[in-house]
DNA sequence: CAGTGGTCTAGACCACACT
DNA sequence: GTGTGGTCTAGACCACTGC
């Protein structure tokens, strides 16, 4: 069904999801629509991270259209790193555990040598304690203040050295069950751990960066004298549907390592 | 032609660029070898940034493939920003002067309002001088210690308070001629000069950031006190070809600004 | 109206991975 | 070999722009 020049019968193409009146026709091509069903699919975790989703044939069949309108739909998915495709084999739904994305947000980099060489970092939580979320921490997670949220602090080191102090809130419900030892001793990124532990996914990140000077505490947690310049990173990530799933705030010593950004 | 079904006299289809003996076949698809001739066209200036380059079905039958393949090389090209479509009227060279992709590499944000709230920065050049590359800069910019290279050194404000303190460094022969007064008064984003003057096209950069504080000369030429903590960046910009055409260090005051990132 | 990019389809064949 | 994603083509029609 569906293409232009069938018989009149056929579902009319383009058909906006809008109906009804709107200023704008909401014009939606049939491609993002299946974007669409693929991305509910996603959500609702009818395939999980790591797995096979259907075949673009399957999927043609399913939706009742070509082929090819299912690939460039699953093209958007794949440039949005939402899925991952590999030729001969099929296409997964994109997890943070893959070796070739893990850490893919983290921009910390060192100075001489490559992210793998450093071994992997030695995580230690100070904190990880449910409390209730004031104003300025509920706004940034779109909760209301005084809901329940996870705050988790803790420090990275490389090489022995600790280089980042970093304090994470997380909604509390969605991550209901989560410990210090889970923290602490997950093999592989956290945002993998969250994945597989409590089925969210985190698919985008914002950034705020500046300069700052560490306060007392921070300062000794970091083991440098108080007057060190540090990046302060503010991070809002954002699971399916632009829903923010995690306010981290961290503070990072940039002596041996640099933050590393491509422009384009 | 080139259809893997046409007639057996036609040119093979999918034939690589590098023939001979080779470890890989170095495989290349059609689409992708129409990119490499299009992007060569657009090197070598055949259409100038802003300008309208042919239509796809002008380009198929130049190329003698089919719409499609040219369709998808061309995607790839505004992927990358180094074209952009517009439906109805055709696709145009990228240009920093674009209304829609000014300032597309400046990062800092103003923690309130948005860039356009600001008026414009006002640019006060320190210096802008002729000088032999020391072998840190040379090595930056894929030069030999000692050739020539254009050093400027400016202050950026906004709403009056100086916030970004940078220094640039040119290949000298590419921008022969370059004046203080250019980099002072042209309309614009500098990358839109160096587009219109020189024609250097900046395609895209990578940037390392860290916290520093500031030496003071520079703290003078900021305004801040000696102990600010303030960002460093260091970018090196590249033209097509992965040429790289500008080293640029600056110090940023994130007090009243943050550099934005948005993490996919 | 004609010309542009944008969508959709159908079919063929290629490169790759598993079995 | 079979099945996957990847490439390429040909043709039709849609949406937008400007004459």
């Amino acid at each position: 069904m569906s293409s232009s020049q069938s018989s009149p019968t056929d579902t009319p193409p383009h058909s906006a999801s809008t109906l009804g009146v709107s200023s704008t026709p909401a014009f939606s091509p049939l491609y993002q629509q299946i974007k669409g069903l693929i991305l509910q699919s996603l959500q609702i975790g009818e395939w999980r991270p790591g797995e096979l989703i259907p075949s673009e044939m399957e999927l043609a069949a399913r939706f009742k259209v070509s082929q090819g309108t299912v690939r460039k739909a699953i093209d958007e998915l794949a440039a949005e790193n939402l899925v991952m495709r590999r030729q001969g084999k099929g296409t997964f739904v994109a997890t943070h555990s893959a070796q070739q994305v893990q850490y893919r947000f983290l921009k910390l980099h060192p100075d001489v040598g490559d992210l793998a060489g450093e071994g992997r970092a030695q995580r230690s939580i100070l904190e990880c304690k449910r409390i209730r979320a004031s104003a300025e921490i509920a706004r940034l997670l779109s909760l209301r203040s005084g809901d329940t949220v996870v705050h988790v602090r803790r420090v990275l080191g490389f090489a022995g050295i600790p280089t980042i102090l970093e304090d994470i809130w997380l909604p509390g419900p969605a991550f209901k069950g989560l410990t210090a030892e889970q923290m602490a001793n997950y093999k592989g990124p956290t945002y993998a751990m969250f994945e597989g532990d409590f089925g969210v996914r985190m698919v985008r990140a914002d950034e705020k960066i500046r300069a700052v000077l560490p306060d007392e505490a921070q300062a000794a947690l970091l083991a440098v004298p108080s007057v060190t310049p540090l990046l302060s990173v503010e991070r809002i990530a954002y699971t399916y549907n632009d829903m923010p799933m995690e306010l981290r705030r961290g503070i990072y010593r940039t002596d041996t390592h640099h933050y590393k950004n491509a422009l384009s």
